[in-house]
DNA sequence: TTGACATATATCGTACTTCGATATATTATA
DNA sequence: TATAATATATCGAAGTACGATATATGTCAA
């Protein structure tokens, strides 16, 4: 697997935002990305699965082994996938800046 | 068209930044997302036309009518589409801070 | 102890997104 | 009037998203 990550996708962004803090399994990302996104991203098991053995094969996060339990996966960021997240996350941050200086923001006023 | 998104695609979202200082026509586009995301983001025709196409039906983008121009098409954010790139614009922040509370970004300290 | 429910992972198929390559048209300028 | 730069469009292949479904394990109460 040779993906080059110029464009990390949302989903295996919003993954990477939910171990930055510590190791979790598969289910637990899901209800942490509900909550890290005040329930605006939804993730089902499709599309974490999926993401999450792309982002293992491409060793941005790596499984951590636990006895006692059979059930759960844990994984956790691995050095590079912190810092891919890290530049990613820097993009996110001068978009937001940039946004703001053109007032898209309202602040409280919205049409939709 | 009845896209939900609740996700809405990169590129579509980095045009939509784009435009959101004031209208543009496509190909300015690219040089913008480019210059918005210091060269983070490559941004070529068949992406681009694909999502702008899309934008439009979807009424995120409407094109300006320009009189004494006639390769050129310009287009503007709707307020349908300022909107929504507000909610995005708001979901990106939160995620931001959230890493950075979480001590993923590590100032000047890169792997790779 | 078994049945029901919640937790947890996995995979399939379809739809959607990405994007390089290529084609074509318009405008500027040498 | 070539030639280059600007500009839009489309195709096809690869990658991403995700609901539906399957299956297995753990918990707990009757």
């Amino acid at each position: 697997m040779n993906r080059q990550y110029n464009h990390l996708p949302k989903v295996a962004f919003s993954i990477l935002v939910a171990l930055s803090l510590k190791e979790r399994h598969g289910y637990e990302i899901i209800q942490q990305v509900n909550q890290d996104s005040s329930g605006k991203i939804h993730l089902g098991p499709g599309a974490l699965y999926t993401s999450i053995h792309q982002l293992h094969d491409d060793k941005l996060i790596e499984e951590v082994q636990r006895e006692n339990d059979k059930r759960r996966r844990y994984y956790r960021l691995t050095d590079r996938g912190r810092s891919i997240l890290n530049q990613e996350i820097e993009y996110y941050e001068q978009a937001v800046n940039l946004a703001r200086q053109r007032h898209v923001i309202t602040m409280g006023l919205n049409y939709a």
